[in-house]
DNA sequence: TTCAGTGTTTGCCA
DNA sequence: CTGGCAAACACTGA
């Protein structure tokens, strides 16, 4: 389910509720999800103090501290269908939220739940992300991110584009929605060779990744049923979940494609996978 | 009732 | 290295 925008989104909201707070208790029975396990977890972070929260690609980074020295790092990563939910620590039973796979307990009588329908979602503690790195690519929104950046990501490889811009190793934070959303607003076909584009396209598919993520974080993401519920992107989508619908900016008919196992939504005015003859004015926003 | 499809990632194979 | 495919799992809608 979330991408960049949804766990910005999260996180933000996140925050001001966890920052400062000391962790408890944590329980989970969630085996193949939690690592190294609830046990060892619960060691490292039960008594420790929440430094801060952030996001990393679509990784949740919550860094933990005791006194003041830092006390490792826990990762979350929701994959399809992971959420937050919040309760007290005196919630009954019968009342927590479904699909709960952790729960945090924290001072001030507040409680995250760590809910997940479909158990993709993954929980781990690292000790020192220096040593423990995430292999991902730089931040899509980074002043560092720049078009020059891009093209050594593009020029690197010999994968199709829409692959590349979901491989995480490449770029952090893009998924299926805005992926395809970033193509459309940049006029490129997806199943494009990544290697093959000019400088001007490399400069379109830049701005329109930064500007698709912007206007998603902006709109507090995209929400498709009920396992994220909170975004309001959904009804600016020019691509994604429209397959033969009329084109917002030509009227020709989106098709939906299939790459890589992923439905990949395609204008094909707009995204010639072929070299048009004549000149296209620049589709992006 | 059955089954294809779902916003993610990893691992295996050719 | 690259692409294709299966799988991890639960739920929804046709
Ligand atoms: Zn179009």
């Amino acid at each position: 389910m979330p991408e960049l925008p949804e766990v910005e989104t999260i996180v933000r909201a996140a925050r001001p509720r966890l920052l400062r707070r000391r962790i408890g208790a944590f329980h989970s029975r969630w085996v193949r999800q939690v690592s190294p396990g609830e046990r060892e977890v619960r060691a490292a972070i039960v008594g420790a103090t929440i430094a801060d929260v952030r996001r990393r690609g679509k990784f949740i980074v919550i860094e933990l501290e005791r006194g003041s020295r830092s006390a490792g790092v826990l990762l979350i990563h929701l994959r399809m269908s992971g959420r937050f939910e919040w309760g007290r620590t005196d919630d009954r039973p019968d009342s927590e939220p479904r699909h709960v796979r952790a729960t945090f307990d924290l001072s001030g009588g507040v409680r995250l739940y760590f809910c997940d329908a479909r158990k993709f979602g993954r929980l781990r503690y690292v000790a020192d992300l220096k040593t423990t790195p995430l292999a991902i690519g730089p931040e899509p929104l980074d002043r560092s991110f720049t078009p020059a950046r891009l093209a050594g990501i593009l020029r690197s490889r010999r994968k199709l584009l829409k692959p590349l811009l979901l491989d995480q190793a490449a770029i952090a934070g893009l998924g299926n929605i805005y992926t395809d959303e970033s193509l459309f607003r940049a006029g490129l076909h997806p199943l494009r060779k990544s290697s093959s584009l000019t400088d001007p396209q490399i400069a379109a598919l830049h701005q329109a990744i930064r500007r698709t993520l912007r206007e998603g974080i902006r709109h507090s993401g995209t929400s498709l049923d009920w396992a994220y519920p909170e975004g309001k992107m959904q009804t600016r989508l020019l691509v994604y979940g429209r397959g033969d619908q009329p084109c917002r900016r030509c009227g020709d008919t989106i098709v939906v494609l299939r790459v890589g196992q992923r439905s990949t939504h395609v204008c094909p005015t707009c995204q010639p996978k072929a070299r048009r003859r004549a000149a296209m004015t620049n589709p992006g926003t």
